[in-house]
DNA sequence: TTATTTAGTTATCAAAACATAACTAAAGGA
DNA sequence: TCCTTTAGTTATGTTTTGATAACTAAATAA
C-alpha cells in the first residue's frame, strides 16, 4: 500500500537526517559543554526567547534536568535569564553575548560543511532543496 | 546572502526533525532496551544484514561501544550474528525472530502516530512530500 | 615467513543523561 | 480565604553512553 511505503521512506529519512546532523556537527560543540547544553543553545538560538517549560518540551526532557543544564549554562555564563513581569512565575532565557559568540563560532564550522555539501548542487537544485525544507517542515515536521 | 538563509533554513529544519521524530518514536521502544539499542535494532531492520563495523559507521559509534551493544542484543536474543565464509574476521548482523517482532510492533506504533501526522494531507500533498523526501535524501542528506 | 592491517572483543573508568521525590512560590478559581 | 494548578528548583541515585588501553585472530602485503 501507497502509505506503508511512505512510512518506511519516512523512518530511512529521519535515520539519514540524524546521521547527517551528528556528522555535519561533530568536533564544532565546544568541549567544555555537553551535548544537551549545546541543543538547548542552539534552540534558543534560533527562536529566542524561550521559557524553561518551552525548551523541556521541544527537547524532551524532565524539568528537573532541564533546570540542572539551565543553570550549568547559567553558572558558564552563556546563558541569561530575565522574569516575567506579568508572571513571576515564569522566566525567559536568551543567549548571553558569550553564549552568542559560542553558537556563532559552531555555526561558521557547521556551515562550511553544509557548503561542502551543497556545493556541487546547481542553481536549480538549490532553489528545490530549499522549497522541500519549507515544505517538508510544514507539513511533516510541523 | 541566499546561501546564509538556506544554511539557517537547514538548522532549524534538522531541529524539527529530530523533536518530531523524538515525540514519534516515544514509547514505542520497549523498556528493555536502551535508545542506543533500538537505534541498532531500527538500522538493520532498514538495511540487513550489516557489519558491526558499518553500525558502528552509522551511528558514529566507537567499536568497542558498538561491540558491547551487540553482545547485549545478541544476549537479548534480538540480533542473530553469522560469520562471512570468506572473510572469517567479519561477521554480518540480523534480526532474529524476537528483534523482527519487537520492531514490528515498534513500527506499528510510530506508524499510525505518522499517519495521525499525515492525515489531513491531500493525495497531491503526499505525492509532494514523497518527492520531496527522496530529493532531500539524495541530494542533501546523502 | 614475517610484518602489517583489518575486524572485532574485553575490561575499566568517567561523564552525561535520565528518573523520581519532595520542594518553593506565584497565579488563578471557588 | 483556601484550594488547585502552573512554573520551576533541589537533591539524589541509577542507567546509559562514551573514551581509552590492551587484546585476539584472520587476512594481506613485503
Amino acid at each position: 500500500m501507497y502509505k506503508k511505503k511512505l512510512f518506511e521512506k519516512f523512518i530511512s529519512f529521519t535515520a539519514s537526517v540524524h546521521t547527517t546532523t551528528h556528522n555535519i556537527t561533530k568536533g564544532a560543540k565546544p568541549s567544555n559543554i555537553s551535548q544537551v547544553q549545546y541543543k538547548i543553545l542552539e534552540l534558543v538560538s534560533i527562536s529566542q526567547p524561550m521559557t524553561p517549560s518551552e525548551i523541556n518540551d521541544c527537547l524532551n526532557m524532565s524539568m528537573p534536568n532541564t533546570s540542572r543544564e539551565l543553570r550549568l549554562l547559567s553558572e558558564k555564563k552563556l546563558i541569561e535569564k530575565t522574569l516575567d513581569p506579568d508572571d513571576r512565575r515564569k522566566q525567559y532565557i536568551g543567549l548571553s553575548p558569550e553564549g552568542k559568540d559560542l553558537i556563532t563560532d559552531a555555526f561558521s564550522i557547521i556551515e562550511s560543511r553544509f557548503s561542502d555539501r551543497i556545493q556541487h548542487l546547481s542553481e536549480n537544485e538549490l532553489q528545490e532543496v530549499d522549497q522541500a525544507l519549507d515544505f517538508l517542515q510544514k507539513k511533516l515536521f510541523q
